[in-house]
DNA sequence: CAAATGTATGATCATTTGTTCATGTATACA
DNA sequence: TGTATACATGAACAAATGATCATACATTTG
């Protein structure tokens, strides 16, 4: 009586689609995904930090960020005149790195 | 001099970037995830078939499944009046997996 | 408290994505 | 050959997303 479904097999309700849905939307941005990227290696970094790293405008890396945060990716805290942002749902990080290790990308 | 990085950092060019945002695009909407699912458990199905299993239109199905395609997802062979479907990159399976497993989704 | 620094926010516009509808094309079959 | 079935395609429109700009807010420092 156990269900034979092979290892790769799915078995999602509509609302849990969603879900997954909406955090891969969030994800799938390359300026996103640099976020993540660099936030995977360092415990928390400023929006200074970030913004020089990847060389993308302080207005729009705020409001990439303001998005992340809101949907549960990353979480910030302030220190003195900054904020600094880490990765909340670590989760992203191996979604990421699964597809990056496809031979074919 | 080995790297100290932890097993989960990422380290991904501009390219490479740009292409998992892609694929992450193509994945990211609830019929689209229904779509994985159901080809996650079937060596491949026709377009009806998916039509009824998801309760969704011909034409906007047929969309989405030739989207897919395109981007390299699913393939597709005629088989007299049908098409059918198959799941091409199977990694986005584990790549929903991975996220639906998340216990605070 | 005024100025400087760091970050957020809101309006606006361009682009992309999702949906619908009408119609086109391919195959099978009478 | 004509009709039915299965699927694709394209136009048109709505809605969501991305980018830019101007400006607001919070904190520190002089």
């Amino acid at each position: 009586m156990t269900p034979t479904t092979a290892p790769t097999d799915l078995n999602l309700t509509t609302e849990k689609m969603e879900k997954v849905a909406f955090i891969l939307k969030t994800t799938a941005h390359p300026t996103r995904i640099a976020i993540v990227q660099l936030l995977s290696g360092q415990e928390s970094l400023s929006v200074t930090d970030i913004s020089e790293k990847l060389s993308v405008e302080q207005s729009l890396l705020s409001h990439h960020l303001t998005g992340m945060k809101l949907k549960g990716i990353l979480s910030s805290t302030r220190d003195g005149k900054n904020i600094f942002y880490s990765l909340k749902m670590r989760e992203v990080v191996d979604v990421i790195q699964c597809l990056a290790s496809c031979t074919f990308l």
